[in-house]
DNA sequence: ACTTAAAATATTGTATACAATAATTGTTAA
DNA sequence: TTAACAATTATTGTATACAATATTTTAAGT
C-alpha cells in the first residue's frame, strides 16, 4: 500500500523489484545500506526504509545486525509462494469473470500483452518474455480494482521470479503464454469453473517446470545491477 | 513477514494492531511520532519504522508531511477488504480441508476457540467476542503453515475491525460464531464445496450486517489507548 | 602451510539534529 | 463576531553521529 503522496523509499522498493524481475539481482545477494547510499543518492535512512518494507514483504531477508540479503526461496517456500498465489489469483479470476460479464472490464490491454508474449516467444527473447509474464499476472490483479488484493499479490511476483532464478532450467517454458491466452479466453466465455481451473493448472505447471535438484549458488557484488 | 530476529519496531506494529482490535484506537485518530515516543520508550526512528510498516499494510494512512492516521475504511474500501478476504480465506479453507483429510491438521485449538466464542456470546461479552472472532480467522490461516498466506491476510483483519468500528451497529451479531462452527464442521466432513461456500457466505454476511448509512466520526486524542 | 586468536575495519541499530512543511495561534480589520 | 492573514509552534523528512555488533584482516603459533 503506497503512501498517498509518494516518499523516496518508494523508489528504493521499485528499483529493487525491477532489478529482481530483470534478473540483475540474484537470490542471496547481500545488500549493504551504505553501499546503496551512493547508488541511489539517498541517505542511509531512506535506503533503510525501503529495505524494511521489502523485508516485510519477504523479498529481502534480514537477520539482526547483518546485512539484508535478497531472498533465496527454498523448495518448500517456493511451493508455499505458489500455493498463496493460487488462492489470491483464483480470487482475482473470479472477480474478473464477474466484471467481464457485467461489461465492466476492458481486456484490450491484457490481449495485447498476450500477443506481445507470443511475439517474444517466437523471437526467443526469453528474458523479456519472463519479465512480461510477471507483468501479466500483476495486471490481472490490477484489473480487479482492489488495492488490497494487488498488495497481497505484489510481493509474491518478485518472489516467484527469485524462485525461477534458482530453479528454472534455461530452456523450459516456465510460465506459458499459451496458458495465459487460454485463461483469457475462459474469462471471455464467462466460464467461471473453467477459468478458475485454468489459473490453478497454470500455476501448478509453473511449479512443476522447476527443477529443485539444482545446487543453490550465490553472488556477492552488486555493481551495474540497478541501471 | 517479521524479521528473523525481532526488531523493536515489531513491538510498535503489534501494540497498534492490538489497540485496534481492542477498539482502543478508533478510525481516523491522528498518531504523532513524537507523542508515541514517550508512550513506548523508543526513539522516533523506531516508532517511524513501525508506522511505515503499518502504512504499507493499509492500517495507517500517511500523507506527506502530515501525521499518520488510523485508517477509516469507506464503504467501497470495506467491500474491497472483504472481497480480498474472500479470495484469501477461500484458499485457506481449501488447504485446510486437504490437510484434515490427510490427518495433517489438528483442529482442537480451533474447536476450543469456537466453544469460547459461544460462551462469550451467551454471557454477552461482546467486546471479547469480537476480538476472539478476529483471532479465529487468523488462526485458520496460521494452520495452513504458509507464511505468505498469513502475511496476506494479517493486515485485513485489523482493517475489518476498523470497518466494524465505523459501520457495525452495537447489537448486530457481526461475525457469527454459529457460522464459524458450521465452517469447521464442513472442514471435518471433507466437503470442499460446502466449506468453500460456507466461508464465502460467512464473509458476505459480515458485510451485510454493516450499516453504511452512519455518519463517520473521528476522535483526536490518544491517552489511555495502549494500556 | 594451516589454524587460531586478536586487532582492525565495516556495517548495522538507534538516537538526535536540522531543515522543510503543516498546523495552530494570535492579531487586525471589516 | 467573524474572516483573513501573519507569526508562532509543532511535526515530519532526511541526514548524520555514535555505540553495538558482525566481518575481515593480520599476526602468531603449531
Amino acid at each position: 500500500m503506497s503512501t498517498t503522496l509518494s516518499t523516496s523509499s518508494d523508489d528504493v522498493v521499485e528499483v529493487i523489484f525491477e532489478a529482481i524481475l530483470k534478473k540483475r539481482l540474484n537470490p542471496g545477494v547481500k545488500l549493504s545500506e551504505i553501499s546503496l547510499q551512493e547508488e541511489f543518492g539517498y541517505s542511509r535512512s531512506v535506503i533503510r526504509q525501503g529495505f524494511d518494507r521489502l523485508v516485510d514483504s519477504g523479498v529481502l531477508i534480514h537477520k539482526k545486525n547483518q546485512s539484508v540479503r535478497v531472498a533465496c526461496p527454498t523448495e518448500y517456500e517456493t511451493k508455499q509462494i505458489y500455493e498463496a498465489r493460487k488462492a489470491i489469483e483464483t480470487g482475482v479470476i473470479m472477480i474478473l469473470v464477474g466484471k467481464y460479464h457485467n461489461k465492466q472490464l476492458d481486456l484490450t490491454e491484457i490481449d495485447s500483452m498476450v500477443s506481445k508474449e507470443k511475439q517474444l516467444h517466437d523471437s526467443e527473447e526469453l528474458a523479456k518474455l519472463t519479465r512480461l509474464s510477471c507483468d501479466f499476472h500483476l495486471t490481472l490483479a490490477e484489473l480487479c480494482d482492489n488495492k488490497y488484493l494487488v498488495e497481497s499479490l505484489k510481493p509474491l511476483i518478485p518472489l516467484s521470479a527469485l524462485a525461477a532464478s534458482v530453479y528454472a532450467d534455461r530452456e523450459s517454458n516456465f510460465c506459458s503464454f499459451a496458458e495465459h491466452q487460454e485463461l483469457i479466453e475462459d474469462i471471455k466465455s464467462n466460464n467461471i469453473k473453467k477459468a478458475s481451473e485454468a489459473i490453478n493448472v497454470h500455476l501448478d505447471h509453473c511449479v512443476q517446470s522447476l527443477n529443485f535438484g539444482v545446487q543453490v549458488k550465490t553472488k556477492n557484488s552488486y555493481s551495474h545491477i540497478f541501471n
